[in-house]
DNA sequence: CGAGGAGTTGATTCCAATCAATTTCGGTGG
DNA sequence: CCACCGAAATTGATTGGAATCAACTCCTCG
């Protein structure tokens, strides 16, 4: 089963690779009967959750609206990391839209499994919070992230979260990411045509390399070394 | 006990008023025997905590500095809120730093008791929970508003912040905060002079009265919404 | 094969940072 | 109590980065 990966995810921690089987197996995983394409919709902002998701297959954005339309993308979800399991704690609305950005299969647990596994099992209540711990460090580096970086540390920024999202094809190195120019723009909350000229210097560069729409990390090192001060 | 106060703060919510007083009873809460003066740090980044605050009297300001060495306030911390939660749930080093704003007085709660309690007492857990999605919520909010908001929508924001957080005096209504222009910029997210130059153009409109270096908010309705779409 | 969405490029604008200089204020020591 | 010092606040001038506006090309998919 997939869950069990135990690669160091960048950003995201796959949350199924730190329980037991044991506690996997008290979830009532319920395979959701339906695959989501690119651009479908799996929540949307102002809606109630009943269930917690679990992404199985394909990479899931969250996103939101800013009041003059633009879209940020929140955080990127793949195989074994939770959806909606914030507004379900919270009992809140969702506040952010999830879709899928490619081929998408979920998991669904039952609203009511899931708080009977936080009350009955301390260690899944831990783990959770942890998750979510980290989930708040990652927003709170973003905020000074936004607040601070020029766009092009934002852009490297973000095609280093799509590298480690979504990983590369083995014939071509090419990322492996259905993502558009926009949709890169929206993670790096910057215009599209400031993502794509940002793009093409790298690409002039050789930081990067352009084939179409995939882009080719061809100097991983120094893509990196333009997000100065990068926190592990 | 203040801890019992039911205001609804627009930004925090005080953890204890969600506590019964038997849970509240089971904290052990030691009270720190010292009053930090404005500036006196309380814990620094990178160190490694070994308790849990809880603000008793003052505000408290915690931040973390980008690379360029501007300052950002991730939030204030009022009598009743949480201080280095997030750090000790991951066992991380705290990732900013904490300062008094004014003076300011602690209760501790030891990590072991901290840790018994979550794993004895559900209820807690799932308040801390809560506690933890509301922080990411807010969080979440910020990178959007950093990422798409004009100066002078965030520091629009930053005043009705300041205005909940410290409330006002009861004499001249001024804001009852002891930050510097430059402070309030650092919750913005914006250089000091642009901060200035905003804060000077609302008094200007007359949405707020500048006295010195005191804040009389003399139209909290034009200041909401100068901040659009604000979300509650 | 047409249409529309995605990508690209260039020109222009403008907001806010930066740089620079001056004033005000709060505290402190003589 | 006052003079003085450094920090904070303020104001002005300039710069620059990125958004915006506009036009065009290139896919791709129905």
């Amino acid at each position: 089963m997939q869950f069990f990966k135990t690669e160091n995810k960048n950003t995201h921690f796959c949350f199924f690779s730190s329980l037991t089987r044991e506690q996997i197996a008290q979830l009532n995983l319920e395979e959701i009967n339906k695959t989501f394409k690119k651009g479908e919709v799996i929540f949307n902002e102002g809606a109630y959750p009943n269930a917690l998701y679990v992404v199985y297959k394909g990479v899931v954005k969250v996103h939101m609206y800013g009041d003059s339309g633009k879209e940020q993308i929140i955080r990127l979800a793949q195989p074994g990391d939770l959806l909606g399991y914030r507004s379900l704690i919270s009992n809140d609305p969702y506040r952010a839209t999830a879709s899928a950005t490619e081929e998408t299969r979920l998991f669904k647990i039952p609203k009511d499994t899931f708080f009977n596994l936080i009350k009955q099992n301390t260690d899944f209540s831990l783990k959770l919070m942890k998750l979510l711990s980290d989930d708040l460090k990652n927003a709170e580096r973003k905020v000074i992230y936004m607040a601070q970086k020029s766009v092009r540390e934002k852009i490297a920024e973000a095609l280093l979260l799509l590298n480690d999202t979504f990983g590369i094809d083995e014939n071509n190195f090419a990322i492996k990411s259905k993502l558009t120019r926009k949709e890169i723009g929206d993670i790096a909350g910057v215009t599209t045509e400031s993502t794509i000229r940002t793009i093409s210097d790298f690409n002039k560069e050789n930081i990067i390399n352009i084939d179409g729409k995939k882009i080719i990390i061809t100097d991983l090192n120094r893509l990196k070394s333009e997000v100065k001060n990068k926190i592990a």
